[in-house]
DNA sequence: TCGTCTGATGTAACTAGTTACATGATCAAT
DNA sequence: ATTGATCATGTAACTAGTTACATCAGACGA
């Protein structure tokens, strides 16, 4: 059974007319606006407390030009580096008094474009994506429409768009001096895909031709076994190798369970360092040493710049966040004794 | 420099003026009906170009009454088993037409009338919450409204609203039975705290009294630390134990590196289950036995029926999803050699 | 007693679309 | 030539609120 009645809801002019005074009264109790007696508060609340009556956020909006509702796209929820920055992300900005759609894109620019149109079509006063780079159709969405939007997951403080987020060159090279002091020079990097991914991109952009390291580039699927499988191939060719530098976590645990399960002992063979740090990797055994991205803190940031921005036009600055080490069992000095 | 120009943005009247036409023709060349001229189509085209014009949501919704959004209310998105299930239902929900909007509660039932009422505020058109259990407030605030709610992670047949999910209860005996099955008699159950949780409650109610093994309860806060230490004295005191079943992962992975600190052989002196088989779970040492929960498939489904409920009126059934086992390294038959 | 001030309330014009109905033009058939 | 059908387009009334301005009543001072 359709359990919903149908009959129209009740609007303003019903609480009017059943309460016996004009729409403006109703809409004046409705809005606490002070100038009106007692006695016919009361009543109009009554009637619109009979009339389960529920103010149009439709009507509202056509009126305010506001929907308090903001938008973002992230290449997916089903990452912990995401979903960890989106929930900081929603807090944050309800506390602001915003609402946060969200819109998957699975890592393709031009299915972010269309999202982003979507999610303007909605009514979103704003935007958050991920990275900087995106689809021209997107640029020129986001001009014509004249909408804040916001960059994360990436600092450039040169870039049109306002970036929070840490530097993916930086972070990549914090794993890359952690490696070098420890005595490693034949790293291999592994990383996914970096055509639609400007994240990898810079990370990858940061430590190429950084320091005197012999490095051995690899891309792969971002999945255990494509990481896992690729990493076993790379160390038949190059047996010199010492150390994997993944440039995120779920590539640095399929490369250690691969190679332990070949019989390389980590860390007494191979070093292997990861970026993300995601929940996962302080209980691998052994324990993944990682770069820690500030990804709730970002959200938190991102948050205030965009509400920020829509409520006093003012368009923010870019914002920097740093990782942190943490130093785990899973990397250790060339050459030392095996535990 | 507030960059955004504060000019009301063009309406209707403003493209149907330049385009010399009605506004009633501007309409119709916006949503393709037919019965316009090539060149009328045209010349209205290029004025709204011109003038960049978007038509203004809050106008489409007040008179079709439709905002094409749904709201989810989840205790949180940091944590892989809802960030899963929404990354899903997301998903679905775009395929059918709907955008989401989501809402943490910290697991807090008043939170989650406040959220809810917020969500409706802004016009979703339904929404997903997680277990059946909520404030009177809640219940209250849903009849009033009268809107379409769909509640997760929790199957019953005869609850008020429709149910998408698994039984909670038969999930935690199939982690029981499997315990049961290797011979463990003496279990120690760990949960979190089960006032405000009713997938907890239903999990400790499935298991309570259900076959003749010995079982201790223990709860505690979600985290590794919390649940390790209380694993720890609760072992102290009862000596005799052989297993600890984990109504979470969470949990699971705690018990397991605290007792694994303390020298106790996982699962050589005791076996641990969890539930949730979460990412890191498989890669723990030894990796862990856990119930997998069919999160992502809750997600597509639950977002049918929500989806089905709004456009056709039609209030879906329940639909149970069933958990399997991921069988691992942590648990063992009792009394068996150690490895 | 009249004018003025104030406070409560109503009227109607806005916000920006959609759409039923009216109008007028064109063309074909009688 | 007149009628009727068809098509393109316009007019105005809707959707549901907010709000500037008008109005009216009662209180108070001159």
């Amino acid at each position: 059974m359709g359990s919903r009645q149908h009959k129209t809801r009740s609007n303003m002019r019903d609480v009017a007319d059943k309460a016996g005074v004009s729409v403006a009264t109703v809409s004046r109790v409705l809005n606490g606006t002070d100038g009106v007696t007692e006695a016919t508060r009361q009543r109009v609340e009554k009637a619109a407390e009979d009339l389960s009556f529920v103010p149009s956020p439709a009507a509202r909006a056509i009126n305010s030009g506001r929907t308090h509702m903001v938008g973002a796209l992230v290449p997916t929820l089903d990452h912990a580096i995401f979903s960890r920055y989106i929930d900081a992300l929603e807090l944050e900005l309800v506390n602001r008094g915003f609402s946060l759609v969200v819109a998957t894109t699975g890592g393709d620019l031009s299915r972010e474009t269309a999202r982003a149109e979507n999610l303007l079509d909605l009514g979103v006063e704003g935007l958050f994506v991920s990275g900087i780079t995106h689809s021209p159709d997107f640029d020129a969405l986001i001009k014509r429409r004249d909408v804040p939007v916001v960059a994360t997951s990436y600092f450039q403080d040169d870039n049109s768009l306002p970036t929070v987020g840490y530097d993916n060159a930086k972070v990549a090279r914090m794993a890359l001096t952690h490696l070098r002091d420890l005595g490693h020079n034949n790293i291999a990097v592994v990383s996914g895909f970096s055509e639609n991914n400007d994240r990898t991109a810079a990370r990858l952009e940061g430590i190429r031709n950084h320091g005197q390291a012999n490095l051995i580039f690899l891309q792969t699927d971002i999945a255990h076994e494509a990481a896992g499988a690729s990493a076993i191939a790379l160390l038949n060719d190059h047996p010199a190798l010492t150390a994997f530098l993944c440039l995120s976590d779920i590539l640095a645990q399929g490369v250690l369970f691969r190679l332990q399960s070949r019989g390389v002992q980590v860390p007494g063979d191979i070093s292997i360092i990861g970026i993300d740090d995601l929940p996962g990797s302080a209980s691998t055994a052994p324990p993944l040493t990682s770069v820690r991205l500030p990804v709730a803190q970002m959200g938190r940031h991102a948050a205030a710049a965009l509400a920020g921005w829509i409520e006093d036009d003012v368009k923010p600055g870019h914002h920097e966040l740093f990782g942190t080490i943490s130093l785990r069992q899973s990397t250790r000095r060339v050459g030392s004794d095996r535990q």
